[in-house]
DNA sequence: TCCAAGATTTAACATTGAGTTAATAAATTT
DNA sequence: AAATTTATTAACTCAATGTTAAATCTTGGA
């Protein structure tokens, strides 16, 4: 499900958006202050951030700024609210990694279909960069071909078995567990019995080699080389 | 190093994407309009050009159009600017000859890595298109005659088949998915049923040969040899 | 304009294999 | 050793794909 942070002083606004957002289906965290913000946003990465300029304590500006110092945040779109009449250059707010500027007032449907968009916009950035080739170990993870080569022997990968070992592969020695993996590769609205995991893991490591993925007792399982 | 041309009539906005992408290291040019846009991308052919739509003098489209006919510009790559709420149609654009299409406003991560990402998928289809005749394993085609010959027999395809099969050809081993696959044969704007495709594969691989055509279950069809 | 031939799409049905489940065995923890 | 978690195997299910033929759309010529 999409994350979704907003920080703002008002409560009320607060409350009006959490409102329409959740409406939409969107998993949604408030703070009232920009070291809040700072706090719930490392508790929970989100995935789009909502920062209202003015702030007590911390404003917009430099929750903005810290985010996008920490790799974490990398994939992170930050957005900034402002009132129509204050100010501030919108190249100033960008210039500092803002992704996209809304305007106070705003109506839930304008509010909520410019969140979409940029959702969109963003995984449509993001795919193009996706064209990557994974060299690890003696393993090469080509996603656009959806081939892996061990050596030079071709590994052919069913689709789930292909998106299970790439995103164990994304990051090696991370623990996976069972469900994270269900999260990422299942999706939340699919529900399957608790021992197709470990069907797949074992095809994974009868294909792959079963010398790169670990099981980690209780907790789930990782990749390593 | 690669040469930008950004034609916009706000300041603000030129001052904000030159300066962001001199910091990425590009040789950028800027002009207020249109006409002066021509005359700067004449005096020094840029790799990309990124137009303003709505300019006084001389608005984008027509800098588009203008620059399309010139066989100098052959080699450059359009992109349009426009502000969100501006309801051009996209497809009116791209029909233009435009390869792009930004949204303001626009971070300076997101615009650069959409240059990026334009620089290199131009490069890569560059390479591939530059002549018009393909040979690969025991098969030959030329696009210009709209002919494939498997060893020294020709083969006929009709036009969707042949749209279809150079797709697929001219990137071995990429898998495409069949949204992909309409996207580029078919286009946005039709709709079809979704047999559709499987029928088009189905003579493909009756006339050329069923070897070559790989079936990816859940994802889409890949081209082989 | 009409027609005919071919191209393209639709529709109906067949087939397949990826993904899942279930049952049982093995390993690990308590 | 009982309980819990994971591994293995094989069978099953259904959504995705393959196939075929008929319907519809295009095109070019008379």
């Amino acid at each position: 499900m999409t994350k979704i942070l907003i920080v703002d002083d008002e409560p009320d606004i607060l409350e009006f958006l959490q409102y329409n957002l959740e409406k939409e289906g969107f998993d949604v965290q408030t703070a009232v202050d920009g070291e809040e913000g700072l706090i719930k946003a490392h508790s929970k990465i989100p995935d789009i951030v909502v920062l209202d300029i003015m702030m007590p304590r911390m404003d917009g500006f430099e929750v903005c700024k810290v985010m996008r110092k920490d790799p974490k945040f990398d994939n992170t779109i930050i957005t900034f609210l402002t009132a129509k009449d204050e100010d501030f250059s919108q190249i100033a707010a960008l210039d500092l990694g803002g992704d996209d500027f809304i305007t106070k007032p705003v109506s839930p449907r304008v509010f909520t279909s410019r969140i979409k968009a940029l959702l969109r916009r963003h995984k449509s950035t993001d795919s193009n960069s996706l064209d990557q080739i994974i060299k690890i170990a003696d393993l090469l993870i080509d996603k656009e071909k959806v081939m892996v080569k061990r050596g030079d022997k071709k590994i052919e990968l069913a689709k789930k078995e292909f998106e299970l070992f790439c995103l164990l592969v994304e990051k090696p020695g991370k623990v996976y567990t069972r469900e994270e993996i269900f999260r990422k590769v299942w999706g939340t609205d699919v529900i399957v019995g608790n021992r197709t995991i470990d069907v797949h893991i074992r095809k994974l490591r009868e294909k792959v080699g079963s010398e790169y993925i670990k099981t980690i007792k209780g907790i789930g399982y990782k990749f390593e080389f």
